[in-house]
DNA sequence: TGTACATCAGTGAACGCGCGTTCACTGATGTAC
DNA sequence: TGTACATCAGTGAACGCGCGTTCACTGATGTAC
């Protein structure tokens, strides 16, 4: 007859950081299967890991660390998406529109995952975990802006502009995955896309860009010509 | 000497109502001083009202029950605000951008509702608390778009121009209230009111707007020109 | 090479807490006589 | 008009639950002799 529950292999001097990366792993894995982020606690980690939940103590202080070491990984995860997306063109256009592309796709492939570091209350401390990874994100984005505005069709601040287009990126992961049973278009990916380019053409229209400028460079011949105010009347 | 926690006057007969509108008007100031809406809870709810806990369960089957009626009322007076904004000008274009400045302020302004509204974890059952009154705000947004496709600057279904718009505002409130510690701008109504700009512009573009139609109404002039494909080569 | 020992990662049991929910009750109210 | 009674809105005490967290412990490991 076996122990039913053998006791774990104590981890060895030099393998210090084994058990917490499996606690981080398995954290991971608990809310990829899960509808809602309360499944984060404590002892369903450990339970996942194998351990007893004191022992997750060893490598976290409290709760709110291991969330926010889960949040760290979740963000670059998010952050390498974008940026590989962005890169995987030499168009700057087509490299805003996959970045965005994979920011929408990950937040749906990833519901919990999001609403953990997106949606959560805000933290009583004021910094939530992971807000360095977020602005990195974003960083991205801004960037693969710049180009767009060197070719005349963006104009302004490029962190103003990509955070314009991720306020929308984000309202449609985050509006899909908090009401799935909204009267959605059945063609979600295209409705998504649609949303990405929205953002794009209404972000070049803000900018009054310069309509000679299209020409100058290949697929921006095939980007929209937006410019002037939208009602600026309006007090 | 008085009693310290005189028994509550019995509600009569035909009053039946009234403790149950009590409750739920403790329960919408307890989300109004809060930062998180996990103070929602029928002690809470109970003590603001001046009753004991079990007092709740004579006017609400359960906590879901008074959840979803606290939810229906803020869905109400949303859509209300958002009506009454598009309301406020013969002008379509206006009316829309007023309309989006409602919603947003709404959710500036009550960030704790908002959250229970439309940033909650999915409801196993399926639907969700107020899904009819949000169906409602979106079909407001919806009709509002009516006349400015009519006037040629917005093409395709109205619904979907709606929907596409919403996503956008939602993203500014929901990203704004669970992060408030992101880079956000100084001027953040006006950072607001760019978004719906760029949503509408976008929209416009989206459509493939005819620009010839827009001489046809008033502020249509001001209104960006915007039409075409954003790198639509993409596969 | 063999033995005694110190280390400390992980264990097992328990804590206090706030939660939603229950249940027998109480006593002010409206009604029947 | 006065009295007995039935109703049922609200009370008080208690329940079981899962949570984060604590603490004394245990026993496999690496090390010193």
């Amino acid at each position: 007859m076996v122990l039913e529950t053998p006791r774990r292999r104590r981890t060895r001097p030099g393998e210090g950081g084994l058990l917490r990366e499996e606690i981080l792993i398995a954290a991971e894995g608990l809310l990829a299967g899960a509808e809602d982020e309360a499944v984060l606690t404590l002892r369903a980690v450990a339970a996942r890991t194998g351990v007893t939940t004191p022992a997750v103590y060893r490598h976290f202080a409290d709760k709110d660390e291991l969330v926010a070491a889960v949040c760290m990984r979740v963000w670059e995860k998010l952050g390498q998406d974008v940026r590989e997306a962005i890169d995987s063109t030499e168009d700057p256009f087509q490299g805003l529109r996959r970045g965005a592309g994979a920011f929408v796709r990950f937040g749906l492939e990833h519901p919990v995952h999001y609403r953990l570091l997106m949606m959560g209350p805000p933290r009583e401390g004021g910094a939530r975990p992971g807000q360095e990874a977020a602005k990195a994100c974003l960083k991205y984005l801004a960037e693969a802006t710049r180009p767009c505005i060197e070719a005349g069709v963006l104009k302004g601040d490029p962190e103003r502009i990509a955070l314009r287009a991720l306020t929308s990126l984000h309202g449609c992961v985050a509006l899909m995955i908090a009401h799935p049973y909204f009267p959605w278009p059945e063609d979600r990916d295209a409705f998504c896309d649609e949303v990405s380019r929205m953002a794009g053409l209404g972000n070049a229209a803000l900018g009054e860009m310069d309509v000679a400028a299209l020409t100058a460079t290949p697929t921006a011949v095939q980007f929209a010509a937006a410019f002037g105010e939208w009602s600026s009347a309006l007090s």
